[in-house]
DNA sequence: ACCATAAGATTGGATATCAATCAATAATTT
DNA sequence: AAATTATTGATTGATATCCAATCTTATGGT
């Protein structure tokens, strides 16, 4: 049995990468304390966790917040992810076997099927797991969990972001980089993944408040007792959007008029922007 | 001001960083809390924190203890500590300026001319310094982060482990990879960097109790209340060797009987291994 | 010698309490 | 009336004490 705390922090965890809980978003600690029905000690640690993966920073004597992650910080976020990942391309490329190659086609061609099924919602799910396989397939668990956490991070950066660009240079990214080092063409799979990256760092514009606001009783009600998986929890993964290949959504064009912090706008719109590129 | 579970924490890291606190130690929270003469409360954080980083494992209701790396996990965490330099030696290698590239070869200068002067713990102290300063010329402070933390874990394997190999080949490597890097050899240098850690690990024998355990109070006496610096703090930082050029100490070839835990020899010996490879 | 049980110690957590600080209001001054 | 100051309230950081669960060790019986 894990520690009480540490499930807390996987919960919390979890509602950030949903976007349930968005950046700059108070996680008082009386407030989780009575939703989670814990003491507020059993809270701070949960929010020392989630401060240690810089998905919270807590100010001293005015509490923890969901990050708020910089315009610097979002590119050095994805520089790092572009970093690790050529890397690991690099690695695979020498030691990868038959199988792993087989592993990434297979997972590529699933996402492949759920595009052609029309299910933007698997599909998307597919698309931000490509890394991760990809990553796991070095054998390096200390580097799984190094990109686990960016990625986590990227997830900070969706909440806070209007995507504005052309996703048509982004489709089949996957495909490809997996195409291009199993033949052996290393350099051009790096470039590949760091212009992918890249095309959705430059696509991104820093907005405020893109995502309706949800007060955190709100935003964890769905994780709460319920012994079901992830999958099934959040009804509103699913979203709402036109078309994509499972890494990118549909041309999302939300440029809301910067309201500086319109306490107004409470659980209203339910407005979703999951499946953003990765 | 910081909180003061941070403050333990960074006491507890350095600790463990000088080899004060070993792998496998225990850190029992009532003694901790005597120790820094907080509630044990505030214990529990710092180890969550340490524990986060690595540095610390925490296992239920048997308490923590300085975390001791497996031989797979000490060769993942210098896979990735090569994949992060290597990457990192890329970036540099296209978009470091003049300024850049004189501050590396001012630090490696440094250290040369406290080799020559024979005072090998500025050296070693430079020498651990270099990566940190390469690292930092990336200008990302997620990667600093992520780099920062695997140093402090290759630290916990320099604990654990004897050093027994040729250190000739690992002189001047620093010197070399800017050397390359600045001509544009990127390739060499990302070998370099490959083969500079991989010798460093092929030369490292899993051995248990090579240093002498110290009880924590003992061992985080020298941290406390005085507010100077860590290069005066702890005294037996000057490691007791022949030569080396910072990066490297001469050979020691140190295979004590593999006891099992003996409890017996505490703060006996103070054998301190500082100065090993980078 | 060996296994089982009981005692002791340690951790994980809850509750109540207190000081320090921040935020927001109310009161005062100009 | 506007601006500044003072007061109040709320929240955090931290402590002390207490309790249950679990692990470790010591004891005792076979």
């Amino acid at each position: 049995m894990t520690s009480r705390s540490q499930t807390i922090a996987d919960t919390l965890t979890r509602a950030i990468i949903d976007h349930r809980l968005v950046p700059g978003c108070k996680l008082g600690e009386r407030e989780l304390a009575e939703i989670f029905d814990v003491s507020r000690i059993v809270v701070r640690q949960a929010l020392i966790r989630l401060a240690d993966d810089g998905l919270a920073q807590i100010e001293r004597n005015r509490g923890a917040f969901v990050a708020k992650p910089s315009m610097q910080e979002a590119m050095e976020i994805y520089d790092a992810l572009t970093l690790v990942e050529q890397g690991v391309a690099a690695q695979l490329s020498d030691r990868l076997g038959p199988a792993g190659w087989a592993e990434l086609r297979q997972h590529v061609e699933r996402q492949r099927q759920a595009v052609a099924a029309g299910n933007d919602a698997l599909a998307d799910v597919l698309g931000q797991e490509f890394h991760t396989v990809f990553v796991r397939l070095s054998r390096n668990k200390v580097m799984q969990e190094i990109h686990a956490q960016l990625v986590r991070r990227t997830t900070l950066l969706r909440s806070l972001i209007t995507a504005d660009f052309d996703y048509c240079n982004l489709l089949d990214d996957h495909s490809r980089v997996v195409d291009l080092l199993e033949k052996g063409r290393l350099k051009q799979a790096m470039d590949l993944i760091d212009t992918h990256h890249r095309t959705v760092v430059r696509g991104y514009i820093m907005d405020r408040e893109v995502f309706a606001e949800m007060t955190p009783a709100e935003a964890l009600a769905p994780y709460l007792d319920g012994k079901a998986d992830g999958a099934t929890l959040v009804p509103s993964r699913k979203p709402a959007r036109t078309s994509g290949n499972g890494d990118s959504a549909g041309h999302v064009h939300v440029h809301l008029p910067k309201t500086d912090r319109a306490s107004t706008s409470r659980a209203s719109t339910k407005k979703t922007n999951r499946g953003l590129p990765t």
